[in-house]
DNA sequence: AAAAAAATATCGAGCGTTCGCTATATTTTT
DNA sequence: AAAAATATAGCGAACGCTCGATATTTTTTT
């Protein structure tokens, strides 16, 4: 069994190693009916641009503001080229929202796979969460705040990923309580706060750093708070 | 000093009058050099409408997608008779947030004025934002997920809103550590964490009406949860 | 290994459409 | 009839998107 006391958001770089290269290289050779690159080389070069232009363009004056003749500028390439890679701009979300969803499931399936105890294993959900969306900030911004534009399929699959994320706590809370670890609470409610937590993280970013605060700071907060609620009462 | 344990959503229906039309009528004084309507019959009812509609639309699609034709058909008006209330497409979020920012203050004041207990203070607190973004749903929505993308004045406008609440929940916090009433914690952090639980209310409404959760029911698990943190541990 | 040919990738001017906005005409109210 | 409010037609600019031309890379031939 891990333990997991010593987890800061040093060790999961360390640890974690998700590249936007190689999660690029995947989304090239899923997309080969609207990504129009026969070189892998080049294709995920550009694409890695792409995404990476699209999210901080989006982030700044949201999706709908961004022109594309703005998105071609800041990931240096023409209309024409940019128009190899997608199929229309609404293609653009879901090739975002596709990147983030491998990684998210990817890196949280594989930290906590191993981890029994509902306590530690809160607590490494917890951090792991909160140490991804340090690392992958624009991807969460876009994520929450652009999704109830988009169009049916993408929307459907943004809320899944909520969901998925939340019934990972809720799980855990739920055996906690079972096994007589936690106080008697109610899993769905408390899920929903710690999640509320935990996404005010990236959502408020700015303020905690204002305040100097880190992400290790938050993460230690947001448990011991947890645990006061969890296990105090 | 107050009773507040009684306090539901229906009482604070009944108690707590804040009608669209005088806020409307108030807007309509101030703004004499950007309304160019005389009478304030007509102009209040068109203002209720077009603010009532740009919510809707706004909320539905984000503000730069709302195209004013869209929203001359919404409020049942043509472009020129819109463009007899504003100046510019910019001066809505404006004009909606002025609306905002009037209720949220007077509401919040009215109701804290007279309880000294910190204790009830904060719960009465939870209670007063909860059902008032409850009430203005579309308000409170709009104010969160399109202030970023308005120009700096309005902005900053809504920033203030956004401290001017968080101090109040530092305050109270603040003031119950130091009376000994609540257990040492760090008040900037605690008022975070509680700001982001409300927020959760109005912005994953569409979760909580799913799971049948009422917004008392919320109310009554928020303060549960803080009173879990600041009193027991 | 150099040259020629083919395949691949990039470019930017320009398409039709819709945008925010306004000048002018018309209707309604006083 | 004067004043106030509304409706309409249309402006220039910017939008998403396309397409023929061009540059670059890869493959084939000598």
């Amino acid at each position: 069994m891990h333990s997991v006391g010593s987890m800061t958001y040093e060790a999961f770089n360390r640890q974690v190693m998700v590249s936007l290269e190689d999660i690029c290289l995947e989304i090239f050779n899923d997309d080969t009916s609207t990504i129009k690159i026969k070189n892998p080389k080049i294709g995920v070069k550009k694409l890695v641009k792409i995404i990476e232009a699209a999210l901080k363009l989006s982030n700044e004056k949201g999706f709908h503001a961004m022109s594309l003749r703005e998105l071609c500028q800041e990931s240096g390439m023409s209309m024409g080229g940019l128009y190899a890679y997608i199929e229309s701009k609404d293609d653009l979300p879901r090739i975002i929202h596709d990147q983030g969803r491998r990684i998210l499931g990817k890196v949280m399936s594989e930290n906590l796979e191993d981890i029994r105890d509902p306590a530690q294993r809160l607590e490494m959900a917890i951090r792991i969460h909160l140490y991804l969306s340090e690392r992958m900030l624009p991807w969460f911004y876009f994520a929450y705040m652009e999704t109830r534009f988009f169009s049916t399929d993408v929307k459907q699959m943004s809320m899944s990923n909520e969901l998925y994320t939340e019934k990972i706590f809720e799980k855990i809370v739920e055996d906690g309580c079972k096994s007589g670890i936690f106080a008697q609470v109610e899993p769905v409610f408390t899920a929903s706060i710690i999640k509320a937590m935990l996404q005010d993280w990236y959502l408020k970013h700015w303020k905690y750093k204002n305040r100097k605060v880190s992400v290790d700071d938050y993460a230690d907060f947001v448990i011991s708070w947890v645990n006061g609620f969890l296990i105090a009462s």
